[in-house]
DNA sequence: TAATAAAGTTAGGCTTACCTAAAACATTAA
DNA sequence: TTAATGTTTTAGGTAAGCCTAACTTTATTA
């Protein structure tokens, strides 16, 4: 299994299963997001295919097969054990640890991952909210929703951030929202969409987009 | 920089730098340690020759330039961090270490290595005994001669193994011969050049080959 | 519903890192 | 010092993973 399998397979998984708005995963989309040209995607497809880790037909829908998706399911549980190896042993930033992980997630040990998991006593979530599967490729399930589904007055906790970028979480983090801060959203201003959120002395106003990518609890 | 040339250099250095025997690296050794072909060698060879890490001649002495140098250091910091921590922090045993750091030591991210090494409290051997280079790619000497070249009755510490294979390391381990054992040389034997060794109770015999492995330190 | 736009697919090419087979050179032994 | 042996190099070829350009299919809108 090659690093670039591996990231086609763990790309299709979040697109087809870690979204808020269910759609399938397109062409196009895998390719913005492994930087990649539609038609290198297509290629890629027709060897995950042929190898019966994918199963698609013509202009159809691609779908994971249960090996693709054990692979698929595989990496991001090493990619996310070693975000929190990065951000709690090593001391870096939230918005450090992606770029690391991508690179340690190929690593290929059954036994590394075994001992690391123990190591940072089995974790359940990343150090971005996101869940860590366990060694039977088990997900927990949370109620978690984006804050901008909220209704203003209402109470919720931060409880995960999408893992896009280091500029949008070094923005968040200079925000000073974090996992667990505890806030309410004062007001939704009707023209912009922006928000007003409140917690422990802050106020802060942030955008329609910013809170699209914010997971929260509500109280 | 690519994980291939990134191993072309480091056993390049190896063969170089790193043996009691100073001899020239040859292309028939490269080949049989990255377990290429000879042609293969010479095409990296000939790439990295254009790239200004290597410089030779055809048919003449392969040798790294100064910038070749510099990669091949830091890779092999790399693998020995990686080493320690696998073996200090995730109860690793010194066989198993070795093809995991081989994979980890082609990660690049130079705040990893700093935090990493720091993490390790700036280890200084790594867990064959092997040196591990400071960030600026300084590489403690150290006085250590082959078991083999130890005469009879005299007494030494053993400070490193030759990091070969797992089965070799995993021998090793079984006769009970670790870092740090002060051993006597009790006999060798003229007939098979095998030794005697004397330590805390134990006493094993070694074949030639084994004592032509173990680094150690006359007291 | 037909025209246009957007997305997906195919064909043919490139680079990296490997290969085999054969040729060039170097070393050793007679 | 020549022949035999071994090592290095060259030439030509392959697979993976990407590319561009052209083409096909699907989706959107007039």
């Amino acid at each position: 299994m090659s690093f670039a399998e591996e990231n086609y397979l763990k790309v299709l998984y979040q697109l087809s299963y870690e979204r808020v708005d269910r759609k399938d995963a397109k062409t196009s989309e895998l390719a913005l997001i492994l930087k990649v040209k539609p038609a290198s995607v297509n290629d890629m497809l027709k060897k995950l295919k042929e190898k019966r880790y994918v199963d698609n037909k013509k202009y159809g829908k691609i779908s994971l097969t249960k090996k693709g998706k054990e692979v698929a399911i595989n990496v991001i549980r090493k990619h996310r054990l070693w975000e929190t190896f990065l951000y709690e042993k090593l001391d870096f930033n939230w918005a450090e640890v992606h770029d690391v992980a991508e690179q340690l997630e190929h690593i290929q040990s059954k036994k590394l991952v075994k001992k690391l998991d123990k190591f940072l006593s089995f974790p359940r979530f990343d150090p971005h909210g996101d869940p860590i599967p366990n060694e039977k490729g088990e997900i927990v399930k949370t109620n978690r929703v984006l804050l901008s589904s909220i209704k203003k007055g209402d109470f919720f906790r931060v409880v995960g951030v999408k893992d896009l970028s280091s500029d949008f979480l070094q923005y968040i983090d200079d925000l000073k929202i974090r996992i667990n801060s505890e806030i309410i959203l004062e007001d939704i201003q009707e023209f912009d969409k922006t928000r007003l959120l409140c917690f422990n002395e802050n106020k802060v106003r942030i955008s329609k987009e910013v809170s699209d990518c914010i997971f929260v609890l509500p109280l």
